[in-house]
DNA sequence: TATACAGCTTCCTGTAGCAGGAGAGTCAAG
DNA sequence: CTTGACTCTCCTGCTACAGGAAGCTGTATA
């Protein structure tokens, strides 16, 4: 029989630690004074400590390697319980790989660029949206005033309240010189009437978005869209679906407020 | 200007979120009424928010997220904890590998034997410590009783007290079918007269030994040595020094007490 | 106008596995 | 008997929030 500390010398386990095995189960001391409280183990509480020290090695919680110890429980069991383990760590060592992707991109993008970038991307779900939308062909996107002006037009006649900030869609796949494939959106509540040009409907929603917002004037915008899709191409993402822009506030068709606020929104995969 | 329920749903942040970064400084509403107590965002604050997320997301905590807001550093002290944080996740991302590994190997035991180990390995330092030593060539382990005689007599004569268990040192490099080089020691306190057969002197501390404890008679230590040994092998160490045995608890040269306890030592290295 | 009811507030607790420290009692040696 | 090393319990702190209680606020509806 031994003090605390010497125990800890042997086992080279704290002496908070164990008096911490103590008060939560997992060890208690093979006797301890009923007078003093002075704990008092004995050298053949060796191979539970061990014991304990293997499997909080392999990552087991503390309550887990208490049932563990006290149920002692079947091959199978403990074959389940590691295997377990196994899948919980390789999801661990995946994010922390792709962390470390992520800082090691943006290293080599600070090396390049000696400044960092003014946008940061998040990834984010988005919620399905129930919209009112006319979608057409138009020349570039500056010329999609004419769509609004057909949407706000039947919103008014019809009195239906929009329920949160405005987006365009852009459908097209690749670049275009001209005649864009646009859809300019309100989204409402509830249903409401539509006709042939404008679509009531349910805008889908998406569970992985890579969105990014551009504070400035919308001749601008092209810098956030380049930090985007820059991001999306350098971590491994690819582009499934239509982009949005979300028009958070803007002054009414002004192309040139600074003030103006739009976030950029992209449905991507892991590539 | 929204409340706060509406900027959680705008950036897909939680509120509770949303108030815990106000406590702490990182983002504070844009105005806070006065006799509710009410949160009020602007849009204007969500590239905030997001950075915070992307800084996050590279898993910088908040503390250094807040710094890095308000100091707006330079690119060379960006590019200094970029670095840091790089190396580590480099660490961790190791960790979490030899951990995985560590799970396979136990799994790939189980299924193999179809039942676990009543050995467990621990890797924990060993302090140097002051012994008394006799070292000598004898035919097998159990022949090493005269080598105890000597330095026993030598201790006692001398009135020298131990100060710790005994144990024996294998300075064999591979398997011997006979002439086994051993050192027995006894740990002392302070140093002590010494001769030609009975050194004293200190053993050595190692950073990193292998240890694993066995509870029954010597007659069937083999078992605690093959697990150990395997385990070392399995997990990517060598050994790189002689073994010890240290004899927590026996019962003077009894071959066969089932009591008896034994901590078997090697010093490793990762291979 | 009264009443729901959703939304907001603060405050308290819990999380995992201990570390650090205060204040007081205990043990063995000199 | 004193000293100094050791031990005890109890309290706080760490991260980044989540959950929930009790009470106030804002808006839509009957």
């Amino acid at each position: 029989m031994m003090r605390i500390g010497d125990f800890s010398r042997l086992s080279r386990v704290t002496v908070k630690t164990l008096r911490y095995y103590d008060e939560v189960g997992l060890l208690h001391p093979a006797h301890v004074d009923e007078t003093t409280g002075y704990r008092y183990y004995d050298h053949d509480q060796l191979p539970r400590l061990y014991r304990i020290l293997a499997l909080k090695d392999l990552g087991f919680s503390l309550e887990e390697i208490g049932r563990f110890l006290a149920d002692n429980l079947t091959t199978e069991q403990m074959h389940g319980m590691l295997k377990l383990r196994q899948a919980e760590i390789r999801d661990r060592v995946l994010d922390e790989s792709e962390r470390l992707a992520r800082v090691e991109t943006r290293l080599r993008q600070l090396e390049q660029e000696d400044v960092m970038s003014k946008y940061d991307v998040v990834i984010k779900p988005v919620e399905p949206l129930n919209v009112a939308g006319v979608r057409d062909i138009v020349p570039t996107p500056p010329d999609q005033g004419g769509l609004w002006d057909e949407l706000m037009g039947h919103l008014a006649q019809h009195k239906i309240q929009p329920s949160g900030p405005c987006l365009s869609l852009y459908y097209d796949e690749e670049y275009k010189e001209a005649d864009w494939d646009i859809e300019v959106c309100q989204p409402i509540e509830g249903n409401a009437p539509g006709t042939e040009r404008v679509r009531v409907r349910e805008l889908p929603g998406v569970e992985t978005m890579a969105c990014v917002v551009h504070h400035g004037p919308f001749t601008t915008i092209g810098e956030a869209y380049e930090a985007l899709l820059k991001w999306i191409g350098e971590n491994g993402y690819r582009i499934v679906g239509p982009g949005r822009e979300v028009y958070l506030r803007s002054s009414e068709g002004s192309q040139t407020d600074p003030d103006t606020l739009t976030e950029i929104q992209y449905p991507v995969e892991k590539a």
